[in-house]
DNA sequence: TAGTATGATGTAAGCGCTTTCATTTATAGC
DNA sequence: GCTATAAATGAAAGCGCTTACATCATACTA
């Protein structure tokens, strides 16, 4: 492999200028930038990206973690970052988190380890307190779908809210009245907020809560189906059904279809998230989208933006979800 | 940041025995080396993997690219890969190929150019001929799902004929005995491989193949829709259908369900690859499991071994698929 | 025409490690 | 006790770049 010095030699010129036309920054004559060029050519010369690291104490790299790298959501997300970094020729190091905090932290130091100039995490376990006391460090980071008032700028969120919100009213439009709620784990910010949006989609038509048709599940789908089973063995009447994401309402769909109900018929049911399996499921699931791979790019972008000096970038911290109607949630009967 | 200079110092020690006790490959008295852990863990000295990397010409660092970070299959495949990794303290690269060969290269070249000590490729489009190059190069590569003769040792494959094989031979088993196929893209060599073994079914069971009930998708669920499409509207009976991809399998089951076919009552479709979606999709899919995680972590065992000297390992370069049995191939009835 | 900006280029000192080779110290053999 | 050998340690030269600073040549200014 070529060094620069060779380059150098054959273009008649010194290492730094060498060096000045590679970063483009300085200012090189245009006869002499273009005898390193054709040096560099001739050469096949390629810039050895670590000692560029070493010397300039940059890495080019932005760590990620997220808290599985398998699953439709994660893989969304890192398309999006991946795409973004790539086209501004920054590489990325992933490792993943398991939803578990020693494991998260694990990572993170691993990402530390391998001097990212940023991280960008996805993650569920860590505490507050850590990630602040790791922002306040001399890596930055930006949080995906976590939200830490002290650290706002560098959070980018979905309106979870919102998003139950949007959900439940869907149902109330379509003359449901009795509706059962399926929730994810309520240690979970975003498990909460989307159950406050169902709470408060509720209240504005006046519909009173049933603590008795409210279930909480882990997001998994065969959590999904057990609590549909519990919903159902209680024996109340409910029209509809909102899950607080698309897996858990592929479970309980499941359930309601070995019960003999038909979906939409019988039992409206809408999912969160806007996952791939919400198109393969039957009937196809109305949902929230989570515009995941968006809010990775966007997350990417801002560490352009703050590390890279790619001022030119606009940022966006919180999204809105938005309702993506297919066939299982349909206008009640009577 | 403490550097290794600060440790000597601290621990009364050379700038050459800290960094032996680093990589405890010399051999450093029992008593200077607890001087220097001392030293280190006293000043929270962390090693910078750059300047390591620079001075020892290796990066710790394995490349990986995939067609597409999103999507089941590359996810699980990436997991796998990591994990094994990141046990091992190296850390993962990863660029997106999009199945397409400017791309690939673009890909390669890039995580050539981050010093990767290895690749780990899934490429589709990209010429055996350029991956005998590169192989030839002084990066070593292993490939999974493609199979190149020259480059043998650096295949991790799955057979895919017997996949094929397994499929047709479980409907057959289940007494039909006018099937249908739909293929994948036949320039893919997994696609064709499938088919192959498809064939190798039909002749054994003395079925002669049919070829007004072949049809060739492209691996996508609407393609599978638009050939299953095709294929009804020829109005030639067939009780089974096999095909080449899950995806596939559930545009098809999509389009049969439109028609008032009932599955598998009336119509068995078996699929392949056993992604999550084919228990999502009802009824649940019966498929080839595509043991993909477990191939990237061989891939990954493959690198640690051959680079990393982690001679204890040992390999596999060909996985074989097994017939996972669900809900949508059922006996023939008649 | 000397005096001074200004732009283009070169010099050389690192960045934080690894590793070869030389040196020192301990151990054994006689 | 003295040499031969091995084990432990140190000195120093890079790895391939970036960048502050120095230098040199021009182009202006007055």
């Amino acid at each position: 492999m070529a060094t620069i010095y060779q380059v150098s030699e054959l273009a008649g010129v010194s290492l730094a200028t060498v060096s000045r036309v590679m970063n483009n920054n300085a200012r090189v004559s245009e006869a002499t930038r273009n005898k390193v060029l054709a040096a560099m050519e001739q050469l096949g010369y390629r810039p050895n990206s670590i000692a560029q690291s070493l010397a300039s104490n940059r890495s080019n790299s932005v760590g990620i973690l997220v808290s599985e790298l398998h699953g439709p959501f994660y893989g969304e997300m890192l398309s999006g970052i991946e795409n973004e970094c790539r086209a501004a020729g920054k590489h990325v190091i992933i490792a993943a988190g398991h939803s578990e905090e020693a494991s998260e932290i694990d990572g993170i130091e691993f990402l530390i380890s391998r001097s990212c100039d940023a991280l960008i995490l996805h993650v569920e376990a860590v505490s507050d307190d850590y990630l602040i006391k790791l922002a306040a460090g001399n890596i930055p980071i930006v949080l995906i779908n976590r939200y830490i008032p002290q650290l706002a700028d560098n959070c980018i969120c979905l309106n979870n809210e919102l998003g139950g919100y949007l959900a439940t009213k869907q149902l109330l439009q379509q003359g449901h009245r009795q509706l059962a709620y399926i929730a994810g784990p309520m240690w979970k910010s975003d498990a909460k907020d989307r159950y406050a949006g169902h709470l408060r989609a509720m209240a504005e038509y006046g519909v009173t809560f049933n603590s008795a048709l409210f279930a909480e599940g882990d997001f998994q789908d065969s959590s999904g189906s057990a609590c549909m089973q519990q919903l159902l063995d209680k024996k109340l009447p409910f029209t509809a059904l909102v899950c607080a994401n698309d897996e858990m309402a592929a479970g309980a769909m499941e359930v309601a279809r070995q019960h003999g109900l038909q979906v939409p018929e019988q039992l409206s049911i809408v999912g969160f998230d806007n996952l791939i399996l919400a198109r393969y499921i039957h009937p196809k699931l109305t949902t929230i989208d989570y515009p995941i791979g968006e809010m990775g790019r966007m997350a990417a972008r801002w560490v352009l933006k703050h590390i890279y000096q790619q001022q030119a970038l606009t940022l966006k911290n919180v999204f809105e979800p938005a309702l993506v109607c297919r066939e299982s949630a349909c206008a009640q009967a009577d």
